[in-house]
DNA sequence: TTCCATGCAAAGGGTTTGCAGGTGC
DNA sequence: GCACCTGCAAACCCTTTGCATGGAA
């Protein structure tokens, strides 16, 4: 069995639970979701579906990532770009990310000590913490070997770029 | 002297060096940017600058913090919702965020052990960092307080909402 | 006097919503 | 059969851009 059609269940569940309905584009977009690659843009898993199963609207994707979050499925997270980009939750432990500003490249990396970090910080200013958010920016191997040998500049898109 | 009134040096080197012009809009703009608080939105500044100045339009607003980006002395950040909050830099030393989820109040800290946990994650992945962005999400004492008494719910407004 | 800057209105662009017809349960 | 769901088009909303007028150097 697929992990995707573990997620598929919770989902049916939540579904249920809250009186909504399971449809066959809700499935094929959860399962698309589950089974596809992390931090997805809502246009991305759309243009995924097409390929399987056209027909599907990038509304009812927009609608359904709704859904997924609302049952804790799915995390929604922006970085530099205009995008909100999708990751499962919770599939793997909670992981932070690292940017190549030049490629847009996201690696992902985990790293315990960051809770005692925020749970020290927060105390100091009497926060309760549920969650929090590590964004990394930099070079990714690849563009710092490029950069070294005099290559040109970033190719990044997005609107509100970062600082 | 005013804080701002260097900052605003700053700003009318960094217009001459490129060629630019130093107008009464900018001088507005930048002074209030540097004497007001931190996180503001380009629609709170513009605001701001209705009580002293009015008649300087919001576009121009958004177009002066675009200058003050490139020229270094500004940082833009974006949490939970649609905006881009404004922060002076370098004016102090580099700060992450407390952000609380029900009341929008957000805060500030820095812990210097944040940059050896950045250098290790990206160490291990071949990444050179340049900077990064930490987000804590939680509540505030007096919302986390207000939670145990049995308050209602969140009051912020995104657009995009996180997770 | 030459560009650059401003302000208005309009366009951009990701995301959400209204509505008429479709479909789980 | 009653809600809920879908897809289209249109609306939203923050931000950017086009254009004609105004202003710095």
């Amino acid at each position: 069995m697929r992990d995707s059609d573990a997620r598929l269940q919770q989902f049916a569940d939540f579904l249920s639970r809250t009186g909504l309905k399971t449809t066959r584009q809700r499935r094929h977009i959860v399962q698309a979701f589950f089974d596809a690659g992390r931090h997805l843009t809502a246009e991305q898993l759309y243009q995924q579906l097409q390929d399987q199963e056209p027909g599907i609207g990038l509304v009812t994707v927009y609608r359904t990532l709704k859904l997924l979050r609302e049952a804790g499925l799915a995390t929604g997270r922006q970085f530099g770009d205009a995008y909100t980009r999708f990751d499962p939750t919770p599939a793997d432990r909670p992981h932070d990310h690292l940017i190549c500003v030049r490629c847009g490249r996201i690696q992902e990396f985990e790293d315990p000590s960051l809770y005692t970090l925020r749970a020290r910080a927060a105390r100091r200013q009497g926060f309760t913490v549920t969650e929090h958010r590590l964004d990394v920016y930099g070079l990714c191997r690849d563009c710092a070997r490029l950069g070294k040998t005099g290559n040109g500049r970033s190719q990044r898109s997005g609107r509100t770029g970062r600082a």
